[in-house]
DNA sequence: TGTAATTGGTGCGATATCGTACTATATAAC
DNA sequence: GTTATATAGTACGATATCGCACCAATTACA
C-alpha cells in the first residue's frame, strides 16, 4: 500500500476527530444541569436498547475504559436518574436501571435537539446521513475486531 | 422530519464516537513517553499543512477550545517537539515551530503505525475510505457552520 | 473438588479537557 | 486621536478520563 493511501485513513480520523468535536460541544452546551454526552448516551441507550444492563455491558457499548463508565454511571445516580440494582445472575455484577427522572431527562434532552436536527437536515439530508451508516458501522466493527487481536 | 430520519444522525453520532474512542485509545497505546493523539495531530499539522502555524490557527483546525490548545502545546513544548516564537505580525501572538526532535517524532510514530494501517487496509480498502470522506467532510464543514451561527 | 485464571466493579492518583477571568495588543467607531 | 470593542494567549480551578492495583465472584481445569 503506498503511502498516498494512507492518507485517506488519517483523513478519516481526522475528521472523525473534527465532527465527534463539534457535535460532542454542540451537544453539551445544550444539556441541563453540567450533564455530559456520556450521560445523554447511556440513558440513551438505557431507553433503546436495553434497560437494565450491566456496567460492563454499558463500557463495551461505547468502547470506553471500564473505571469511566463508572464514574459517568456515578454522575447518574447523582442525579436520580438511574438505579444501580444487584445483577441475580452474577454477584459480581449489577444492573443500571433507569428511573423515571432518567427518562425525563432523556426525553426532554431530545426534544430540544428535534428543532436543532430539523435545521441540520435541511442543508444535509438525513438519507444521506442512513446511506453513510452502514460503511462506517462496517469500518467501526472492523477496527474493533483489529483492536481485540493486538490486544 | 419524522423521528425516524433522526435516528440517522443519532446514528452517525453515535459511529463517529466509537470510531474516535477506538482509533484514539489504539494509537495512544503506541504513541512514545505518553505522548497523546492531540499531541501528534498538532505536529502532523505542522509537517503536512503549516508550519509557524499560531495556537489560535491550530485550535481551530482541530475545533478545540484555545486554552486546551496552550495545554497540548505546553506538552509538546517539554519535550522539545515544537518552538514557539513572537509573530511578527501581531505581538499578542505566537508562531509553533517544529524543532528536528519534532519532526522526528512525528516520522517515527507514523513509520510504526504503517504496518497497521496495512493490515486494516487488507479488510477495510483505502478507496472505499477515500469514498467515504467527501460526504464526511461536507457534513462537517456545515455543522461546523451551524454551530457559529447559534454561538 | 480444590486451585488457577478470568472477570465485574471500585478506589485512587495522574493528567487532559475546558470554562471563566484576566492581560496585552489590535481594530473599529467616532 | 481617543475611546470602545474584539482578539490572542495564559492562569487557575473544576471535573472527566483512564491506567493500575485491588477485592469478590465466577469459570476453567486438573
Amino acid at each position: 500500500m503506498a503511502t498516498d493511501n494512507l492518507d485517506a485513513f488519517f483523513g478519516l480520523f481526522y475528521e472523525v476527530g473534527i465532527i465527534h468535536q463539534i457535535s460532542t460541544a454542540f451537544l453539551e452546551t445544550r444539556l441541563p444541569g453540567g450533564l455530559l454526552v456520556s450521560h445523554f448516551g447511556v440513558v440513551s441507550h438505557l431507553i433503546r436498547v436495553c434497560d437494565g444492563a450491566t456496567p460492563m455491558e454499558l463500557a463495551s457499548a461505547f468502547q470506553v475504559p471500564k473505571t469511566t463508565m463508572t464514574h459517568t454511571l456515578a454522575g447518574l445516580e447523582k442525579h436520580k436518574f438511574v438505579e444501580m440494582r444487584p445483577n441475580p445472575a452474577d454477584k459480581r455484577s449489577k444492573q443500571v436501571w433507569l428511573t423515571p427522572a432518567g427518562q425525563k431527562f432523556r426525553n426532554e434532552a431530545f426534544e430540544q435537539l428535534v428543532p436543532l436536527l430539523k435545521v441540520l437536515g435541511e442543508r444535509f439530508s438525513s438519507k444521506k446521513v442512513a446511506a453513510m451508516l452502514p460503511d462506517l458501522m462496517e469500518f467501526r466493527t472492523i477496527i474493533d475486531r483489529l483492536r481485540d487481536e493486538m490486544k
